[in-house]
DNA sequence: TCGAACCTTGACGGGATCTTTACGCGACGC
DNA sequence: GCGTCGCGTAAAGATCCCGTCAAGGTTCGA
């Protein structure tokens, strides 16, 4: 019969971390694959078809964002990252590279499965493909482009709505400042990251709830937004 | 008597996909007319005069794109394009040649006959069985090219009539100048935008109670306009 | 041939939208 | 404690887009 525990693969070449996380994230009830090189990590990738993969960023072989870019070049499971260093602009190229979300060592494990969790329902919701985006008080309809709340229809001008429809096909997953400047702007407003802090604010305005603590559109500091959608 | 059932043109090469749709189509209460062939498609359309068109791209003889094209030259029938491609170049070809919406396979039946019904309900079916579209103030009869307005006939001139046509295929949704400009003037005038707000007056003149408030020939300010039926 | 209906073209004003500039605040490192 | 960096906020200026009016120009039928 089918395996009803989600599968993790977990590409990390410390021992010590691999055997924390496989007990820890054993008893949570997932099954975990372990990858202790780049190389093979990409491969269990396409053989076990896990359900979240969990890459470490500092591999010897192979560089993590390689993994990154390998996995995400055939497949749109959701990847987290799992890096030492803090402030370090391989986060922002992780991003860039297709991760979905990131933990810095040293992490709780209790953050790490929140995260895993969130990974997984985001994952379901992108398999049925929907079109219209659900926030706690607003709906979009990106085919139709309208935004309702409340049952009143909201005007989104153009160039919020491209950042919204952008966030959207990310949703869940956050989404660098390069990125949205260079979909919604382009490849020359790649560094006019203050037109996002202005149509993030407007945004906020018109579709949250109570904009001064946004729970969709989030800021990921020195990175990027990302969009949260209800539960 | 006439058939209450509203009729549906399947163009379909694949007798398992034209079976499966056949029965599923069938309980869904619609009358299903098949044709195996572009060529086919094209007359059994004209015959039939069907409610909705179902076009498959992928067809043997003659691309789908040219019975959309076909079909589109004489008919304003909503036509709904099926697609195995994922490509987008395929979907905008069909866009611009006058499809209404696309499915790409595989697809759910639940799916497909939500949107046969979207596009169903943009006219209604009068009793005589003539399929008009309701504006608060206004009908029109896309078949008979005539508009009504309080009993009393309203003269439309041919361009208005055709931009009307194109804004009703896609009611409720936005149409670009691109669009409109191409289906209307023809693709050497797609940048004349000018043209869309000379004319979209002009139909609000005529068909909107009041004028300087539309509520059915809405703006959306840089992108195009989108025609709001009546409840 | 003439006139009416229709389509095209140009000009202008107002308003929505985008861009620019400025400032306050908290986190962080020195 | 101080300066810097990134972010949020506010508001003014510039720009773009749209609506409107009106004058040619063309087509078509009387």
């Amino acid at each position: 019969m089918a395996e009803l525990r989600p599968t993790i693969l977990l590409v990390e070449d410390e021992p010590e971390i691999r055997r924390f996380l496989r007990t820890s994230l054993g008893s949570e009830g997932f099954r975990v694959v372990e990858s202790a090189t780049g190389r093979r990590g990409s491969i269990d990738a396409a053989t076990h078809k896990p359900d979240v993969a969990i890459v470490d960023l500092g591999l010897p072989d192979m560089d993590g964002i390689a993994v990154i870019s390998n996995i995400r070049s055939w497949s749109p499971m959701p990847i987290i990252v799992l890096s030492a260093r803090v402030l370090e602009r391989g986060k922002i190229e992780a991003f860039e590279a297709g991760a979905d979300d990131y933990v810095t060592k040293p992490f709780g494990i209790g953050e790490l499965v929140a995260r895993i969790r969130v990974a997984l329902r985001h994952a379901v919701r992108l398999r049925n493909g929907e079109r219209v985006l659900l926030l706690d008080d607003a709906s979009i309809d990106l085919e139709k482009r309208r935004v309702l709340r409340g049952g009143a229809e909201i005007r989104l001008t153009p160039i919020e709505f491209r950042l919204v429809a952008v966030l959207a096909r990310h949703a869940g997953r956050v989404v660098t400042h390069r990125q949205l400047l260079r979909e919604v702007w382009g490849p020359t407003h790649e560094n006019d990251t203050h037109y996002l802090r202005i149509y993030v604010k407007q945004l906020r305005d018109k579709l949250e709830s109570d904009p001064a603590n946004p729970r969709h559109f989030v800021t990921e500091l020195g990175v990027g937004y990302r969009l949260e959608l209800a539960e």
